[in-house]
DNA sequence: ACGGATTCCTGATGGC
DNA sequence: TGCCATCAGGAATCCG
């Protein structure tokens, strides 16, 4: 399931494709994926040029170039960018010409063609985005397709169904509830900024969860950093102290950042804007090892239910 | 108001 | 072998 390092692999292996392109069709297939109020043919219509891949959480986000601005202009062959500095604010904006802060990218008084400024995918369980030739058809579980002006089209699969799509313009965001509701991004945020967000009587796996509270984890992260941080996932958030909390914290930003060199954990379906593989579940301590060794104990890892999701732990290594 | 349970969806898996 | 129940889970929504 695609959490922050994976869709963070999808923006950044993305970006060489359509960075500098425009989008100049938009199909949808089936049960729609589609929510917000501006339309898909509000895109044929502005016929928007992708400046910058990125990611807010877990939401996938191509950012369009603003009204009299030439910022893919000259239309370079863009690269991928280098794996990101670990010292940047983030998120990050990928663009052709360099990695940016993609918060400059919302300033005040700023103007897009139509209003559109983003175009955001949330993949949920099984959504996957790739650029394929002019020639490829839509699969099965293709739900949507958007034609670039180079004749490629952008994919957007999902098994499940529960993937969305939205096209976002700056006076729309402040109504949109999920935009609102995303909490700090984890790997910008200060240690102590950190541990104050967990003061709640809810379990810390639900805290973490919780995209309120931090921004782009999902179950798999949550329970590797819970067990490199060596804390139970049931322990009320307020029954740790400001320095275990901190040492979650940077728990949580290691794997994040070794998930993301690694491009992401592939389970079942997540695969880069490329089709490969991540390579991080092979560096799993805890997801989906239920009833096994604890790889540093010994002791059986057991599982127990936790805000609905599976959560697997080591009764030994990992103390309230 | 808050938090837990339910719902959406389909492919993989396991038991009989 | 085949069939059916179960499981996986992010976030909106329902409900106590």
């Amino acid at each position: 399931m695609p959490e922050l390092p994976e869709v963070e692999t999808v923006a950044r292996t993305l970006a060489p494709e359509v960075c500098g392109r425009a989008i100049v069709r938009a199909e949808l297939i089936g049960k729609s994926a589609w929510e917000g109020g501006i339309g898909p043919e509000a895109l044929e219509r502005v016929r928007p040029v992708i400046c910058g891949t990125g990611r807010r959480g877990k939401l996938l986000l191509l950012f369009f170039q603003r009204t009299g601005e030439g910022v893919c202009s000259s239309r370079p062959t863009p690269k991928e960018p280098a794996v990101p500095d670990m010292s940047a604010r983030w998120p990050l904006m990928y663009t052709a010409s360099g990695t940016v802060q993609a918060a400059e990218y919302f300033p005040k008084g700023a103007v897009w063609p139509g209003e559109l400024a983003a175009l955001a995918f949330h993949l949920r369980m099984t959504g996957r985005v790739f650029v394929f030739d002019a020639d490829v058809p839509a699969g099965p579980h293709t739900r949507a397709v958007f034609t670039l002006d180079n004749g490629r089209q952008l994919f957007f699969d999902d098994v499940r169904k529960f993937g969305r799509i939205r096209c976002v313009s700056l006076p729309e965001l402040p109504a949109w509830n999920f935009w609102n509701a995303l909490g700090p991004e984890p790997l910008e945020l200060s240690g102590e900024a950190f541990a104050s967000r967990f003061a709640s009587v809810r379990p810390v796996k639900t805290l973490l969860l919780d995209q309120s509270v931090v921004a782009g984890v999902g179950n798999i992260y949550a329970c590797e950093s819970l067990f490199r941080a060596g804390i139970r996932p049931d322990t009320p958030g307020r029954a740790l102290s400001p320095s275990r909390l901190k040492t979650l914290h940077a728990c949580l930003k290691e794997i994040l950042l070794e998930a993301i060199r690694e491009c992401g954990s592939s389970i079942r379906d997540y695969r880069t804007a490329r089709g490969d593989a991540g390579a991080f579940q092979n560096h799993f301590c805890v997801y989906g090892r239920a009833g096994e060794p604890c790889l540093a104990c010994g002791s059986t890892l057991h599982s127990v239910r936790i805000a609905g999701r599976t959560t697997v732990f080591c009764p030994h290594c990992q103390l309230g």
